[in-house]
RNA sequence: GCAGGGUUAGUGAAGCGGUCAAACACGGCAGACUGUAAAUCUGCUGGCUUAUGCCUUCGUAGGUUCGAAUCCUACACCCUGCA
């Protein structure tokens, strides 16, 4: 009954794209724009699904691939679907796989810079053996957890997906990186848009042959790198496929990153929602939205915070450095999170060091929030006409002072 | 009391005549983290106006040697066995 259903409620005059809207899904509405927490294998890591929803959380993003490794995506279908399983009764998305096309292949045991940094990729001293071999027809990956050998195609990923069950699932796509060449972006992107049109027929099949299941929607994956040409190209592409929303992927060159994102969203329909995969950064949040993003996601929150690190008005504050051994006050004495609402700077500086589990699960509860309210505000601001003193005030302090 | 083993940087622990300011681990300090191989990774970690340099370190005090954390002697403390 419930099916999938974009409306955008309010919009900023032009040149912004910036908007507000909802999203309809069998599991519930989002709000948008939307920071869309991510589990990756179903559990948005050191949080209980209360927690997710106490900081304000609407859906959360798990990975196809993971999934499919462990547990299972047979057992997630049996066990009456994602959300079910997890028991997050929102809504949700999955990811194809697509992701560790790169993280686990050309990728591996490097550090990547995904959003461009003056060197886009730093190879790390260990030896470097990649785990995925991408071809024409798909990718064939080695278990990150058993060394055991797989192949993914579009067929695979829209199977599992479709049994893992999610609201939101995306087409299989390839991410190649900034230092890929020109002439293999070409071909990655040719490889993308055969895997998005496999991705639409199979998944037709399987919707068909399942006709009671909840109502699932899917977005094409959008590539092309740091070349105008080719996001356009791309983007001309995917906007004429029966798709219901875009992904908008890849490496993204930090500074430009609005202007890609613009490229974009110029080429794709209007009326369907657009999420940004992997990003969360306030900065990029609001060029994002400002260029008609509608949704995104990102590990950042919970990575970071598991690591020290908890978002201010500041930027990011290295909880872990020993000048908050003693700093009785609250991450953010603003913030009304539970985590800033009860505990101190110097506690979590504690836990954090003596490698106390409650660490990062407060660590976690702070980061999601404070991003999750930039979002809101600015969906706020969006109504209001505010959006742009919003932003000024926000990045004047953001990068100062750190 | 006798016999044997031990004492190395914040901790644990390698080293057993020169290539030792001394492996490694932990800890400490700093940094990184953008569709999660990620409770991870990187760098530094005796001192010095940071250097293919100098100085002080390997229980304490002497000694052997061109040269000692490494060999010898004495002492102190610890452990094990026998009395």
């Amino acid at each position: 009954m419930t099916s999938f259903q974009f409306s955008v409620k309010s919009r900023l005059a032009r040149p912004s794209l910036a908007r507000t809207g909802i999203i309809r899904t069998p599991h519930g509405e989002i709000k948008t724009p939307a920071f869309i927490v991510v589990g990756t294998k179903a559990s948005v890591k050191a949080m209980t699904p209360e927690q997710v929803s106490s900081v304000n959380a609407q859906a959360v993003l798990a990975n196809a691939y993971h999934l499919y490794l462990q547990p299972g995506h047979k057992l997630i279908e049996k066990a009456g679907g994602l959300s079910k399983f997890m028991n997050w009764p929102g809504p949700t998305f999955t990811d194809s796989g697509g992701f560790q096309v790169l993280s686990l292949g050309s990728g591996y045991k490097k550090v990547i810079d995904m959003v461009g940094g003056e060197s886009t990729e730093i190879t790390k001293k260990t030896k470097t053996e990649r785990k995925a071999f991408v071809d024409e027809d798909g990718v064939t990956f080695f278990s990150h957890l058993n060394g055991s050998r797989h192949r993914f195609t579009a067929e695979l990923s829209m199977q599992i997906q479709h049994a893992i069950g999610a609201d939101i699932i995306f087409a299989f796509d390839e991410l190649t990186s900034l230092a890929d060449p020109y002439d293999y972006q070409i071909e990655s992107l040719k490889r993308t848009h055969d895997w998005a049109l496999r991705s639409i027929e199979e998944f037709n099949r399987l919707r068909l042959a399942n006709p009671t299941r909840p109502y699932q929607a899917l977005f094409g994956v959008i590539q092309g790198a740091q070349y105008e040409d080719l996001r356009r190209m791309t983007s001309k592409f995917m906007a004429g496929l029966p798709v219901e929303g875009f992904g908008i992927g890849g490496a993204i060159e930090k500074k430009r990153l609005g202007q890609i994102v613009r490229w974009v969203t110029d080429e794709l329909p209007e009326e369907k929602p657009k999420h940004l995969l992997g990003i969360s950064e306030p900065d990029d949040i609001f060029e994002a939205i400002d260029n008609g993003i509608d949704t995104f996601d990102c590990v950042s929150p919970t990575r970071v915070g598991r690591n020290g690190s908890a978002y201010t008005y500041f930027g990011r504050q290295n909880i872990v450095a020993s000048r908050f051994r003693d700093d009785f006050r609250p991450l953010i004495e603003e913030c009304a999170c539970y985590t800033c609402q009860n505990y101190t700077r110097a506690y979590l500086h504690h836990l954090l060091h003596a490698k106390e589990l409650l660490g990062y699960t407060l660590m976690s509860i702070h980061n999601e929030y404070f991003i999750i309210k930039l979002v809101d505000d600015i969906r706020l601001s969006i109504e209001n006409g505010s959006f742009n003193n919003l932003r000024a005030q926000w990045l004047k302090n953001y990068y100062k002072d750190k």
